[in-house]
DNA sequence: GTCACTGCAAAGCCTTTGCAATGGG
DNA sequence: CCCATTGCAAAGGCTTTGCAGTGAC
């Protein structure tokens, strides 16, 4: 598992401070890994730790964490969703219950025969949709 | 050029009506393509013609044209993008000057090898970002 | 001591909804 | 004719902003 410390060093590099706000989400998310957490998911998870914490310093605290590199987000029916599975891979949303299933896929062969046109690429995020496992085995069910 | 008989046919099929308002819209979208818009980009540009359209009729067009499988959609920095091409492809956002650019990229090399552990993948989509190729231009130009 | 961060409230942006009137099939 | 669609206004969901007070370094 990702220890603690490589949050807290990645934003001491990038010039944000460690705040104990900022601890306690790192270590909820860190311990949650990998998974899909919206900022208000995370506000109510950490809120009876952090009672004073507000929704809008969560979303300042993601962002510098995005900032600083270690979690990434992706947008999917109007809202966002962060993961710590910063590696390429795709995110499988399932269109049923919502739930987001990460999926291995190779960047290389994904990117190697792209013609990138003089464009400097530097991130790349893969949304897939469709019904996930469970959910189909539900409607099989029926 | 894809006529606007494809896009009304769509329609037709999944039991859409064809209106003024519709067709507006299509001709729009098909004169620009391949290209990415924003609802409110459609409505500014159509409502000289269609005076009375809304955005609110814009959404439920585009909706309606995107349930036909005519469009496709893309979420950016909270804002939804429509493209006319349903081809599998790349979306190069750049972070610079916010345009989209198409990139090719095989869809088939790209999911082959996923384990797809039994979920039913409908729709791939896949968001690129970085600068593109004007915008490092007027950087090295600095 | 300074400047970034927090907490709070309010605003902002994009999109959807509710509803009466209209018109396409 | 009927029901989907339009136009309008208002609401809704998510995210950001402004600002005074606090605290990390």
């Amino acid at each position: 598992m990702v220890e603690r410390e490589y949050y807290i060093n990645s934003l001491k590099r990038s010039n944000y401070k460690i705040t104990p706000q900022r601890i306690t989400v790192i270590d909820y998310v860190k311990g949650h890994s990998p998974g899909h957490f919206t900022a208000e998911a995370i506000y109510n998870a950490i809120k009876s730790e952090e009672p004073t914490i507000t929704l809008a310093t969560v979303y300042n605290i993601l962002k510098a964490l995005q900032s600083a590199g270690t979690i990434h987000s992706l947008e999917v029916n109007g809202t966002t969703w962060f993961e710590t599975n910063t590696k390429f891979h795709g995110n499988f949303v399932c269109d049923v219950c919502g739930n987001i299933y990460d999926l291995d896929i190779d960047e290389a062969s994904l990117l190697e025969d792209v013609d990138r046109d003089g464009n400097e690429i530097k991130q790349a995020s893969l949304i897939l949709r469709g019904v996930c496992r469970s959910c189909r085995k539900k409607e099989a069910d029926r």
